[in-house]
DNA sequence: CTGTTAGCGCTTTCAG
DNA sequence: CTGAAAGCGCTAACAG
């Protein structure tokens, strides 16, 4: 009562075929290379015994397995569950599975998973990178594994990058919000450690010092990317009664900011505008609907597929010309601003 | 200017320290049944030559790899994204690791991906089933390979398999809306082809004919779980006027839905009550707040890849007793009814 | 057209 | 404590 039976593998169909084993391997992969008679015998074989090929043999031995790593922070965030959709797609239709990672960007999380990715051997890594596993990268890259990064620079490594113009982007929306009037924007922002969080934030401050405005460091709150962070932040920024608009950085700080000023009965647009980075479904659904800074996800998703597929094929994997695709994010002005 | 370097293997690492493979080997998984000079040797030689470990010569030999699979509709809905997580993080702490598959439902998309995943010979397999494969479904587990279905049940497959109450929840559902006063809701059904489909369509008309309702055929349109399709029937719905409340099978569906109402200027709750299955994020922080039947997502994730993890380890894979594991979905009401 | 054999990278007896 | 050798499942080069 254990296992139903035993896995049935290529010797065995040969076996009972009474053939070789070659001669299997060829019925199953070059039919016509066979004989009829015998192809027939041993189709009969694998019919009866339920024989399902195993890949394993072969990857071991031409060093391929098909398959491509993801790390990146969370699948909760629409941003990242995009980029992976993209990613899985694009990949599937040169035959390619993903193996999916989590890192809830703790470096040693994402350490044991490029440790393990490698491990298994997978033809490339992309990875939304924190900043802490340089060398590790490095030595899967020596080890022959292509890696592009995504979302995320990582100075220093020398790979491909799929990212967004984040700085431009925001400075550009700032500047938006000036012209539409706001003058005491409150910017919920990620931790500055995060390439992304770090870009953001300078697009912002420098919009608001080329504008002439002064920059309020009470304007300016910190969250860690997740929905709390949000909602504390916004309970800190309306202390100041002057703010009259919110910017997010994300998506998840941009819903439990939403809540808190749900909570505290301030409206949008009338009493305060909004903004958020990350264009999630719920955006442009919500009452109001949300003005967002809108990333070109699912393509980001499927360009870092393909770009990892031709470094992967191409076999140049020294990176002395590193590619860069930088996609530019557009903002999309809803009914959350005046 | 190819590749930068040759993978190195452990027979390389034996040659530079002159000792045989066998040793290094044990140098790396049990260090301490060898001699400290030797092992630091060894260790020295890792070192130097970047070596990282090539585990598909261990998966070859001990038919493991730690990897499991999932098959489910698509990352776009929240609902399998919180069940990936959930899969994923409980999976990563028993040393597995995620293969992601998105079928979209498509059953020809389906097979290919399970025969896929067996080739990789993966240790189980979590499927969100359509109902076209089930002799290779069959054929896999007969190969010796647990499968575990989530969210429908595949009636004539002996597997495990992680539920809601569809059927029960809706019914209570829909009794709730009739007790509010609601008299002639539209309901958005998903495929009656999908499990999940047509059990909370039976709920939902069984509910109306318990409390001396007519079912109106005009009342249930039918959408392929995606967002337009939300979009077009609820079109379809409002042009009866007397419709007072619409209830959505599914989260992609009422996004699509919403919009609708809100491009005819339809309010929520005043001029019609709104009620969807899934608890995705963005319900909680619309305005006005949306009702839902929401089920445990991570949860069920979370089971899942126990359930599966169980079931490799045991190595009882016969099924004689399958496990049915049924959670509750439990509806919150916000603000989009009266 | 078919069979024999080597070998992918690794662990694990079995000897020494 | 260390080495030799078998073997996991498969393909491909070579021989017949």
């Amino acid at each position: 009562m254990k296992k139903i039976s035993k896995k049935m593998n290529i010797t065995e169909i040969a076996r009972r075929a009474n053939v070789s084993i070659a001669t299997v391997s060829r019925a199953i992969n070059n039919p016509e290379k066979v004989r009829k008679e015998t192809l027939q015998l041993i189709q009969n074989e694998i019919e009866k015994s339920n024989y399902m090929k195993n890949s394993l043999g072969l990857q071991l031995r031409t060093n391929k397995t098909y398959t491509i790593g993801l790390i990146h922070t969370s699948l909760e965030m629409n941003f990242y569950s995009q980029i992976a959709q993209g990613i899985e797609e694009t990949a599937r239709k040169q035959h390619y599975n993903l193996i999916l990672c989590n890192s809830a960007d703790d470096p040693e999380i994402e350490e044991k998973q490029l440790q393990i990715l490698f491990e298994k051997q997978v033809d490339g890594i992309i990875i939304a990178p924190t900043k802490y596993n340089l060398e590790l990268i490095k030595k899967i890259q020596l080890n022959g594994v292509p890696v592009c990064c995504i979302d995320r620079i990582y100075t220093g490594l020398k790979s491909d990058h799929v990212l967004v113009d984040n700085k431009i982007s925001t400075y550009e929306a700032t500047t938006k919000l000036i012209a539409k009037g706001y003058r005491h924007i409150g910017f919920i922002s990620a931790p500055t450690s995060l390439f992304t969080g770090a870009q953001r934030l300078e697009g912002f401050t420098s919009a608001l010092r080329d504008n002439g405005l002064q920059i309020d460091e009470d304007y300016i709150q910190f969250g860690d990317t997740f929905i709390d962070s949000g909602y504390t932040t916004t309970i800190k920024l309306i202390q100041n009664p002057e703010i009259d608009c919110i910017f997010c950085a994300n998506e998840l700080m941009a819903l439990g900011s939403l809540k808190a000023l749900n909570d505290n009965n301030i409206l949008i647009p009338t009493q305060m505008g909004f903004l958020t980075w990350d264009n999630p479904p719920w955006a442009q659904f919500s009452n109001p609907q949300i003005s967002v800074i809108a990333q070109p996800t699912y393509e980001m998703g499927a360009i870092a597929a393909e770009t990892i597929i031709r470094r992967i094929t191409s076999e140049i994997h020294t990176y002395e010309e590193p590619l860069e695709i930088t996609l530019h994010a557009k903002m999309i002005d809803r009914s959350s601003l005046c």
